[in-house]
DNA sequence: TGGTATATTGTAATCGTTACAAAAAGCAAC
DNA sequence: GTTGCTTTTTGTAACGATTACAATATACCA
């Protein structure tokens, strides 16, 4: 509770109900929602909550490093709580994202020579354990 | 040339003049363009040909594996002739794309158990070398 | 407790992309 | 070649996700 307001504020962000309700929310939910699905999550508790406040606390929140953008298809924006560097693995027959940590030192060992790695996403599509038979 | 039309042929599609023009310009600009750029290039060459061909034909080869979608930026959706598993770098200040190979066996070893991988994208944001300094 | 900068809201606009129906072109059989 | 059927292209109109905007409300510093 008082961990996600100290996030906000160190950012140099006012500290509002609506950027707690939703920051708090991507952080418990470990799903990759559209801005759509977290605003629907959120309107039975926050019923004022506008669609378009969504959309801009994400992208605030996005910008300061507090969540992460991830794109699963690619017409749609999905948000992630989790803002460390990991993977994301797509099934494509059941549609079910899995996360998955990733070795940092392999990734930048394969990057051109004298970039510097700030943020690395890994993203993978194939058939998880479960469809894979 | 010829390599094109059996590419294109060989996924039980019709060889048409835009089909051709496309595949064969996403071929040899390795650039990460937008189906607007795209057409934009062909324009002058081609002055018929329509946008939304362009969205049909890039749909169409992508599914078919001869091209593959990349994601820079989340708003828009870009194309890229290499079909094979690669990374990207975006350089975050000079706005550059930069391809690189990646090591498949070991990004296969940091998915979770049982998973099969089948198309994977490596994309690293941060400083290109010229930027770095 | 005020005053001011920042955030939220709702509506309207924008942008990239797709749906649709008519016209054109590919291609296999004759 | 020509025919006929199927696929592709085209242009327009629609769509959905996201953002711009101006008015209202809220956070927070003095």
């Amino acid at each position: 509770m008082e961990q996600l307001e100290k996030d906000i504020r160190s950012c140099g962000l006012r500290v509002t109900k609506q950027r707690i309700a939703i920051y708090d929310w991507l952080r418990n939910h470990p799903v990759h929602p559209t801005a759509d699905v977290i605003w629907k999550a959120l309107l039975p508790r926050y019923p004022d909550l506008s669609l378009t406040t969504v959309y801009n606390t994400v992208n605030v929140l996005a910008e300061h490093g507090l969540i992460r953008t991830v794109t699963i298809r690619a017409e749609e924006q999905r948000f992630d709580g989790n803002p460390a560097d990991h993977g994301h693995f797509y099934c494509r027959s059941c549609q079910k994202v899995l996360d998955f940590d990733i070795d940092k030192p392999s990734v930048s060992s394969m990057l051109p020579a004298g970039c510097i790695a700030e943020k690395c996403d890994v993203f993978v599509t194939g058939l998880c354990d479960v469809c894979a038979e």
